[in-house]
RNA sequence: GGGCGGUUAGCUCAGCGGUAGAGCACCGGCUUUACACGCCGGCUGUCACAGGUUCGAAUCCUGUACCGCCCA
């Protein structure tokens, strides 16, 4: 630490440099570079533990743009981290790129024009055209992984631009990628493992399922919207009524028997197809009757049983409702806790599948009718389906009166445009359902900034209703390390994966081949297949800390960084990547992956919405910096306090553009007359020192506490009264109207301020600070120790309660006479450069007794020739009049 | 339906048991030797509403309303 032994008041004239007319313009540029030169940022691998602050950085998604959010929630960060840094720690901050998933596989479908079929072969000479060709050209995985990767290293120079353009004090030297080498290999390690322990497995069951991106999602991705729908009244016929008439009977006769139907509400009609029961709440005493009895689905006339069971709600609809495969997760629970047959007509396209009816499973009373009604429906989408099935009940008879329009929660994929719907497929899961006690436990050993939103965390992890479904049936992700054995029939033998060894990862199991077989092996009887699927996106970002750190690659890293100190992020992914971060690090280190949490709010546009690409109110942040400068950004962003929203303001940019305006005017100030230096005997030098000393307590505690948004406005609001009163009070003494021990106290005074406001500024506007510090100190302001207390008290000798608070009347007193004397100096529209000649001052004795102390500052400061002062109450300043104008004038 | 946060000046927000605050906006004045990207001053409020606790409530408690978010 270059300057940590220099005296706060210490100047050397000879290595002053003031310029002429101070400008923030060009300071970035200035100063990104020194700061890339100089490594002031970088990590020190060699320092204990103890001595590190280690940041798990949320890495952005690449494919994206960066936005306003991303400023926000970011600098916030930086500037705990540059706090941290001033107090002596080595600061871990290295910054990821989120390139592995969905978005970025879009986009290089486009970018490119390809599309990526898993089954081809890697072609190591395949080159993409300049141009996308009109049909896109299909390519291997990791072909189609190599684009991914050559594009996300144009994006991430973009991103890494903007980064430093803000003033990030990252590491660059540590920057990981979720799709990288490191990460894939991390992330199939850490599977393994799983694997291993018996904490990961794969299922067939039925899964929450996207019919346009035609994978697996989990619970996490999931998101309800408000969509517009119907009920539809439908009748079912008794089973036994039914049988009294002909097995063929046209409709009309069958209405005859209408006592011997029971009526259900769906929203989901052309499930009948699928239905293999009805259910009622075991309670309800209109059904007691039917249940253990049979009825007969309309259209399709199969024999399905009334059950009963508590989840059915009674007051839903008519109170009983139809069981399909699968219509939504209860009917999920109800075929599994009854035990029901397995109907399936959704196709993993979203369509009605062919069925044959009449065969084993599709039983009819009436197979050749089953079949006219769903030869229509086959290969419709749901949602086509829906209309013509209620074209077909209403012809039936079977649909009561007409479907009654509503507005329901309906579940997508949050990335999704079409209602997800539940399929049954063979899918890989990591064990969490057993694990929510343990979970909630580890949110309770961490800090969390702001403490309310831990509530979140709570809330998600006791609403957990499944084990995380991590595979997808994606391109562009992390594979799964596994090959499966082909019996001699070329069957899959699921039961029996071939795990990669360790020292093999990262694999890609659609071209390497497992040990002990030949790649002529592949897809043949008695040979083996790769797993077709990739992790999901947040299987690599819950390993962040991991990846970070160096788990299983760089031991001492890892000693020396794991857990971390912090974890930032914004409070829409506490249930993703927060949860699933915690969720991994118990399982595989049984530990909490970091101390402290900081959530951010979001950026609001002015109407009170999230600022979003998709809401097209997104302003790009380069031109924002530009505008208003970095520090003037920055000094906006870090006003939102931990886990607030906060109203996009460029108002506020400018407000801390004028603030980094003012701290160079100021230092330029105090700098610019700073000899001689004396002993700080005046009592207003010493009252400003202690409140900057308190001010210093009193950010340090908040910085601390994670409140940055506290220490800036704190500092903020003192620097104000700091140029506004004290240096108009001292001003004329610095320039030695008093003596050269006024002078000298008072140029102390204000050095050691520069010095200490300088620093506490540092982590909010590290170029304007940076700029003022290398007028006149040595090495970098952010590796400067941060300022104390104490030391800042050091510089006055009595420091005893009684001067305490002499001082400080005696500086209240000097700010209430110059208020008074402004104001009517204001009043009376006269210019400061005409003197008033006398100021008459009735006031207690004790302030009275004060006057000496400040009549000379006060003189100067107001253009006073001649105070008169009497003793007496209420206090009354008047300004008795004002020296005639000189002539001409 | 359950949970969390919010409601303070025209706007953005701080204050969270002791006489209602800041910045911006607005109005008036001032070239003042650090700064006109500035300085000095002024105006602005049933602290959402209703009860309660207290000597004293914007602040604590209970309830209501509205806004936002999370979960079901």
């Amino acid at each position: 630490m270059p300057d940590s032994s220099t005296p706060l008041t210490s100047l050397d004239p000879a290595r002053l440099r003031l310029p002429e007319k101070p400008a923030l313009e060009g300071l970035e540029a200035k100063w990104i570079a020194q700061w890339e030169a100089s490594g002031v940022y970088r990590f020190d691998r060699t320092r204990p533990r103890d001595q590190v602050y280690a940041i798990d950085t949320p890495p952005p998604t690449v494919s994206g743009s960066l936005h306003v959010g991303h400023v926000f929630s970011y600098t916030h960060t930086d500037t705990m981290a540059r706090f941290h840094r001033m107090r002596g720690k080595a600061v871990f901050y290295p910054m990821g790129w989120d390139d592995n998933g969905l978005p970025t596989e879009r986009r290089v479908q486009n970018y490119y024009g390809v599309r990526c079929d898993p089954s081809l072969p890697y072609d190591p000479s395949f080159v993409p055209p300049d141009k996308p060709a009109k049909h896109p050209i299909s390519v291997s995985r990791p072909n189609f992984i190599e684009l991914c990767a050559r594009l996300t290293v144009e994006d991430e120079k973009a991103f890494e631009q903007l980064w430093k353009s803000l003033g990030l004090s990252v590491d660059w030297s540590m920057t990981y990628a979720t799709i990288g080498r490191r990460a894939q290999r991390l992330s199939q390690l850490a599977f393994l493992r799983l694997l291993t322990r018996g904490q990961a497995y794969q299922l067939e069951a039925p899964t929450l399922w996207d019919v346009d991106f035609r994978t697996a999602v989990a619970q996490a991705e999931l998101e309800d919207r408000e969509t517009p729908g119907a009920y539809h009244r439908i009748r079912f016929a008794l089973a036994n009524a039914a049988d009294v008439a002909p097995r063929s009977s046209p409709p009309d006769v069958a209405q005859r028997f209408s006592a011997a139907f029971v009526e259900i509400d769906t929203t989901r009609p052309e499930l009948i197809p699928a239905c293999v029961a009805l259910v009622a709440h075991p309670d309800d005493a209109r059904y007691q009757g039917l249940f253990g009895q049979e009825v007969l689905t309309p259209l399709f006339g199969v024999r399905v049983p009334v059950r009963a069971h508590s989840l059915a709600d009674p007051e839903k609809g008519t109170g009983i409702a139809m069981i399909c495969t699968f219509g939504d997760l209860a009917d999920v629970t109800w075929r599994r806790e009854l035990g029901l047959p397995v109907r399936t007509v959704i196709q993993r396209d979203g369509t009605l599948g062919e069925v044959a009816w009449g065969a084993s499973g599709w039983d009819s009373i009436d197979p050749d009718r089953a079949q006219r009604y769903y030869a229509d429906l086959t290969r419709l989408s749901a949602a086509k389906a829906r209309t013509k099935i209620v074209e077909q009940l209403r012809e039936s008879g079977d649909l009561v009166g007409e479907p009654r329009p509503i507005t329901h929660a309906v579940k997508f994929y949050e990335k999704g445009d079409r209602p997800l719907e539940i399929v049954t497929s063979r899918q890989w899961f990591i064990k969490a359902i057993e694990l929510r006690g343990a979970l909630l436990e580890r949110g309770h050993e961490m800090q969390w900034h702001p403490p309310y939103m831990l509530a979140r965390f709570e809330n998600w992890t006791n609403g957990l209703n499944g084990d995380w479904c991590v595979s997808r049936q994606r391109f562009f992700g992390v594979p799964f390390p596994l090959w499966y054995p082909l019996d001699r029939t070329g069957r899959i033998e699921y039961d029996l994966p071939i795990a990669a060894r360790e020292d093999r990862l990262p694999v890609d199991p659609s071209t390497d081949v497992p040990d002990g077989y030949l790649s002529e092996q592949r897809g043949v009887p008695g040979g083996f297949l790769g797993d077709p699927d990739v992790m999901d996106t947040w299987a690599t970002s819950s390993l962040t800390p991991q990846i970070a750190c160096g788990w299983q690659e760089d031991p001492d890293l890892f000693k020396r960084t794991f857990p971390m100190d912090l974890r930032p992020q914004g409070h829409d992914i506490i249930r993703t990547w927060l949860f699933y971060t915690v969720l991994r690090s118990h399982l595989e280190h049984d530990s909490p992956p970091w101390t402290n949490l900081a959530i951010s709010g979001w950026v609001l546009d002015p109407d009170r919405k999230k600022m979003s690409k998709s809401k097209g109110n997104v302003v790009t942040p380069l031109a924002l910096l530009e505008e208003h400068g970095s520090d003037g950004v920055r000094y906006w962003a870090a006003s939102g306090r931990p886990g607030t929203d906060t109203a996009f303001d460029t108002n506020q940019m400018r407000v801390g553009r004028r603030l980094a305006i003012k701290v160079l005017n100021a230092s330029r100030f105090a700098l610019g007359a700073a000899q001689p230096q004396g002993a700080i005997v005046a009592p207003v030098d010493r009252a400003m020192l202690r409140t900057l000393s308190a001010l210093v307590t009193e950010a340090t505690d908040a910085f601390e506490a994670y409140d940055y948004a506290r220490v800036l406005q704190r500092t903020e609001s003192f620097f104000w009264r700091f140029c506004d009163d004290y240096l108009e009070l001292v001003k004329g003494r610095r320039y030695g109207d008093q003596g050269p021990e006024g002078a000298g106290s008072a140029n102390a005074a204000l050095t050691a301020a520069l010095s200490v406001l300088l620093r506490l500024l540092a982590p909010f506007l590290p170029f304007v600070t940076e700029e003022v510090w290398s007028w006149w100190k040595s090495g970098s302001i952010h590796t400067a120790r941060w300022p104390d207390g104490a030391e800042l008290e050091s510089l006055v000798t009595d420091n005893s309660e009684t001067a305490r608070q002499s001082d400080q009347a005696v500086y209240e007193w000097a700010t209430d006479v110059l208020f008074d004397v402004r104001k009517q100096r204001s009043e009376a529209k006269q210019p400061l450069k005409v003197p008033i000649t006398k100021v008459m001052v009735k006031a207690e004795r004790a302030n009275i007794d004060r006057m000496p102390a400040v009549e000379a500052d006060l003189r100067s400061a107001l253009r006073v020739q001649a105070f008169e002062t009497t003793v007496g109450e209420p206090r009354d300043i008047v300004v008795v009049g004002y020296e005639a104008a000189p002539p001409g004038s």
